[in-house]
RNA sequence: GCUGCUGUAGCUCAGUGGUAGAGCGCACCCUUGGUAAGGGUGAGGUCGGGAGUUCAAUCCUCCCCAGCAGCACCA
């Protein structure tokens, strides 16, 4: 019999009869470490227990202790208790793929009926009572005919069609818990009684297409999420209540920033407060551009057909379109991007090398009709504002454009905070417009430029807009949760849809290359993404009201009101407080506006020309000067770009 | 857009086949209180919109609109 050669984590090497499976091979360490052994890590990929190895290989064993493995394993194993738990309370039930996922796993099932709330106690408490009956994981290679005609006898269609999608004639694996089945590549545990019976939760259940094709049958699918431990589980549980006391919708109506109404959905009414982060955003925004070269003008949103047509928006994009037709029969459509008002402020002189490259930036509201299913409070809406630009330059000067474009949103996210960002590129999408060289030239030109940068990024294939590729910025906020903001994009084709050129050193014609950028993105979808990321608590510079002076007793209303005027007078946002309240309840009240300074006057402060002043956040105040506090505030109000 | 759920006072939510309730907020009064809710009184609702069933609909049925979760799509 042929022998072979495995070596452990700790170097030492030992022999074993070829086919030896992996538990066999724990069974030799330790009776112990046979019971406990979940998986095996052969030659890097993760094996089963059961499965056998042929070759000389690096081995090492796995036990619940190995959290990577014990997850993936746990997870998994999961996925198929719960879909025998459900087929064993509804056989009619048709079973689908279920995958692990951050977090946990879901199932996704064909059903008639949907499932209730009360059905996944149900299938939970059935999940609990097969993980007690420890059922051996038995596996097994089958000829793909074999799977194939088992599975239409059991009227599985959807298995049937899985297996007719995968390549080539490789045998399948089945896995049995029990006596049931389910097809799947593996590892799992060895018995269902090694998945932890208190470490796991059924979520929600919801609509998924079956192969994720909006053409093809509505599924129920079920989420689950599992941890090794009880105590991980509460931890996670934990973490998406503050996840959900986070949420902007509900922050932005606690602080009285914005709205929305069904009248126009999916469009922002903003109030004062939010109005005032938005301005400062825009502010800052501009002074960023105006030093880096940019002009800003302001194009129509509403434009006829025409200009749609040129651009190739009315063919490619008006799905997502706004129409506007006239009493005089016109067909106009709002805007959904800047570019095509860009190209007109471009093309209406004569432009020369010299000029390039020309960088022109709007803060242009552009409307898109998104499906209604797509919209979420301020981070997608049918309505919004982007801090868009178009730059015009040379071929030559693409790549450098481009760089220096990263460099600046790099900067900017600095400012914000968000210094874990990361690229990813959308490269040609199956409806577009353009040749392929031009196509070939532009993703080339961003690859260069991330290159040059030292950035890595993800390839998206085809995801990318009809007239170019694009970058698209991702950032990480304060919990870990990714947000899509900043995008550029390289576009030789709207240049040549409507003729734009410029002069060359020589006196030619030559048509420029453009660059669509935007760098927060959309306004709205920033600012959600800020007050999530601060929990509402915004940074003074952005805070919407930065300072609330308020009595302590009736006695300061006029020492309340001339420091409110002095605030003021300095540039802050500040607001007086002289209600008739208690200082427990205006402070309470103020902290729920996560308004950043309270100052608090009574007796004492009026005759020593102080204030108490306390922070969002803290519990206790401090006695300051007033002049003090107002150095103090008016620095810290400074923007971070114009800090020395 | 698709699947499921939801829609009752400004907000959060009870409730019933015989046209409605709480807490917070709001108004007024009392209270002048030292850092996260002082007390009292009062005003607020075509019960998302439309149609149907019924003697009678906020409640049951159907259609529409909006929101929520997920999917698909996207800044």
């Amino acid at each position: 019999m042929a022998q072979i050669s495995l070596t452990f984590p700790d170097g030492n090497a030992r022999s074993f009869v070829a086919g030896v499976t992996a538990a066999e091979v724990a069974a030799s360490i330790s009776n112990s470490l046979a019971k406990k052994a979940i998986s095996a890590t052969v030659n890097g990929d993760h094996f089963d227990l059961q499965w056998p190895i042929e070759a000389d290989a690096s081995i090492a064993i796995h036990t619940m202790k190995d959290p990577d493995q014990a997850l993936e394993l746990v997870r998994h194993d999961l996925a198929h208790i719960m879909a025998r738990a459900v087929q064993e309370i509804w056989p009619d039930v048709k079973v689908t793929i279920g995958p692990v996922i951050k977090d946990g796993w879901y199932y996704d099932f064909d059903r008639a009926e949907p499932f209730t709330p009360e059905d996944l106690g149900a299938i939970e408490k059935k999940m609990k009572e097969i993980i007690n009956l420890r059922d051996p994981v038995r596996t097994e290679v089958w000829e793909r005919q074999v799977a194939i005609d088992y599975y239409k006898e059991r009227g599985e269609p959807y298995k049937v069609e899985l297996i007719e999608s995968i390549p080539g004639d490789e045998p399948l694996r089945m896995y049995w818990h029990g006596d049931w089945q389910d097809l799947c590549r593996g590892p799992h545990l060895q018995h269902t009684g090694q998945v932890p019976g208190d470490a796991f939760k059924l979520m929600s259940v919801a609509g998924a297409y079956w192969r994720g094709d909006s053409a093809r049958p509505m599924l129920q699918r079920i989420y689950g999420v599992a941890f090794t431990g009880k105590e991980d589980l509460r931890k996670h549980l934990n973490m998406l209540e503050e996840a959900a006391k986070r949420d902007h919708r509900k922050l932005g109506r606690e602080m009285d920033l914005f709205h929305f109404e069904e009248h126009a959905p999916g469009s922002v009414f903003w109030h004062p407060g939010g109005w005032n982060v938005f301005q400062t955003l825009i502010a800052y925004m501009r002074r960023r551009q105006e030093a880096a070269g940019y002009i800003e003008v302001n194009t129509p949103d509403i434009m006829d057909r025409t200009l749609w047509e040129t651009s190739g928006h009315w063919f490619n994009y008006m799905d997502n379109m706004f129409l506007a037709k006239t009493h005089d029969d016109r067909d106009y459509a709002l805007k959904p991007m800047n570019c095509p008002g860009h190209m007109m402020i471009y093309n209406h002189t004569l432009r020369s090398y010299r000029e390039l490259p020309i960088k022109i930036s709007e803060f242009g509201k552009v409307h898109r009709y998104e499906p209604s299913g797509a919209l979420h409070g301020l981070l997608r809406v049918r309505s919004f504002t982007q801090d868009d630009a178009h730059i015009y330059c040379t071929p030559e000067q693409l790549t450098d454009e481009c760089l220096k474009v990263n460099e600046l949103i790099l900067s900017i996210y600095k400012d914000f905070g968000f210094e874990d960002v990361h690229i990813k590129l959308s490269t040609r999408p199956e409806n577009r417009i353009g040749s392929d060289e031009s196509w070939d030239l532009s993703e080339g030109a961003l690859k260069t430029a991330l290159e040059r940068a030292g950035m890595s990024y993800t390839i998206f294939e085809g995801e990318g807009a009809f007239y170019g590729p694009k970058l698209e910025y991702v950032l990480r906020d304060a919990i870990g949760r990714d947000w899509q903001c900043g995008t550029l994009q390289v576009d030789y084709n709207l240049p040549e849809r409507f003729s734009s050129s410029y002069i060359t050193a020589a006196g030619d014609k030559q048509a420029p290359v453009m660059l669509h950028r935007a760098l927060f993105g959309s306004l709205e979808r920033f600012i959600g993404i800020l007050i999530e990321n601060w929990e509402g608590k915004l940074p003074f510079w952005l805070a919407p009201t930065q300072v609330v002076v308020t009595g302590i007793t009736s006695d300061a209303d006029d020492y309340v009101l001339a420091k409110t005027a002095e605030l003021k007078a300095a540039g802050l946002r500040a607001e007086a407080d002289i209600r008739n309240e208690k200082i427990n309840y205006k402070v309470r009240e103020h902290s729920l506006r996560k308004v950043p300074v309270i100052l608090a006057c009574g007796k004492r402060e009026v005759e020593e020309s102080t204030v108490s002043m306390r922070r969002l956040g803290l519990k206790e105040s401090k006695f300051q000067s007033f002049s003090e506090v107002l150095d103090d505030l008016k620095t810290e109000a400074i923007p971070p770009d114009l800090r020395s």
